[in-house]
DNA sequence: CGGAAACTGTTTACTAGATTAACGATATGG
DNA sequence: CCATATCGTTAATCTAGTAAACAGTTTCCG
C-alpha cells in the first residue's frame, strides 16, 4: 500500500481529475433520463391525473380486459400486494371494475367502465403529447433505436 | 358525445385489441429497464456494499475533492437535505470526510480518504463488471448510441 | 376420495428514496 | 449595518415498493 511514493502527494489537489466516472456507466444515466421524464410526465398530468404506475395499469386493463390481478401484477412486473392500492384508487375513481369469475371464486377479473375507456383515451393523448413535446428533439429514428435498446435491456426481465 | 353509434358495441369484448399501448411510451420502457438495471447493480455489490446513490457520492467525491455537500447535490441532482444521510454513511464508513473550508466556516468540504479512494476503485470495477455481463448483449457502438440518447434526454437537466 | 400443496387477493409492517419547511450559523451586497 | 442569501442539518411527510402472513379456494396426486 504505501510504497515507493515518488510525487503522487502532488496530485491530490488537482480540483478534478479527466472525465467523470460516474457518467461513463449506463445505469447511472438511465436514471437521470428515468427522473426527467418522469417528473415531466407527472408535471404534465397535473395534480390529480394519473401517477405513472395508476395510467399503466389502466392501460393494461383497457387493453387486456377481465385480467387477473395477478396477471395485471405480473405483467407490470410488481407484487400483487403492490396493486391493491392501484387497484382501488382507479374502482374508486369509477374507472375500472372488479368481477367475479364463474369458474374460479378466488380471482377477481378487472374490467375497464366506460368512463374508464373515456378517460385512458384521454389520458393516453396526454401522455402522447408530453413525450413528443419532451423527446422533440429526437428523431422518430432515434426514438426507434432508442426503444429497440431499451428492448434489449428488457429481455432480462423474469 | 353520444352520437350516433354503429356497431360499435362489438368491439368491447375482443380479448386484447391491437400492439399494447403501454410499450409503445419511451417512459414505461425507461422505467422497466432501470429498474432491471438497479436490480442487478444490486444484486451485484451484494448486501453490504453501496447502494447507487452512496456510490454515485463517492465517485464524485473521489474525482471532485474538497465538493461543496451543496455542490454535490447540485451534481446528482437531488436536494442538500436528502444527501446528509449519504454523506453520514460515507463518513460513518471512513471513506470521505468532512473538512472545514478556511474562508467559509459555512460550508463543509467532502474529501475521500485513502480508503475511500481504494473502495471506489474496487467497487468501480465491481460495477463495470455488472454492466458489462448484464448488458453483454449490446455491442459496444450500440451502448455508445445509447448513452448519446439518453444524453439527448439529459439534455432537459435544470 | 382426501389431504397436501399451490394460488388469489388482501392486510400489515417495514424499507428506501426523496421532498418540503424550518432552523441556526454564517456570508454577502447594498 | 441590516437585509438577504447560502450552508448544512433536522424533522415531518410522501411515494413506491417489498416481505410475510392470512383466509378462502383450487388443483394435484397417491
Amino acid at each position: 500500500m504505501a510504497s515507493l511514493r515518488k510525487t503522487d502527494t502532488r496530485v491530490e489537489d488537482e480540483a478534478h481529475v479527466e472525465t467523470p466516472d460516474l457518467e461513463e456507466f449506463i445505469g447511472y444515466n438511465l436514471k437521470r433520463a428515468y427522473v426527467i421524464v418522469q417528473a415531466d410526465f407527472r408535471r404534465t398530468l397535473g395534480e390529480d391525473g394519473f401517477a405513472p404506475r395508476v395510467f399503466s395499469a389502466l392501460s393494461l386493463v383497457v387493453q387486456y380486459p377481465n385480467v387477473t390481478q395477478s396477471g395485471l401484477a405480473r405483467m407490470l412486473g410488481i407484487e400483487r400486494s403492490g396493486l391493491v392500492a392501484i387497484v382501488d384508487e382507479l374502482e374508486g375513481r369509477g374507472l375500472i371494475k372488479r368481477t367475479n369469475v364463474p369458474g374460479d371464486r378466488r380471482v377477481q377479473a378487472l374490467v375497464p367502465t366506460g368512463k374508464g375507456k373515456t378517460a385512458y383515451a384521454e389520458a393516453r393523448a396526454a401522455v402522447r403529447a408530453h413525450e413528443d413535446r419532451l423527446l422533440s428533439n429526437l428523431s422518430d429514428e432515434e426514438k426507434a433505436t432508442l426503444m429497440a435498446l431499451l428492448g434489449k435491456i428488457r429481455s432480462h426481465e423474469d
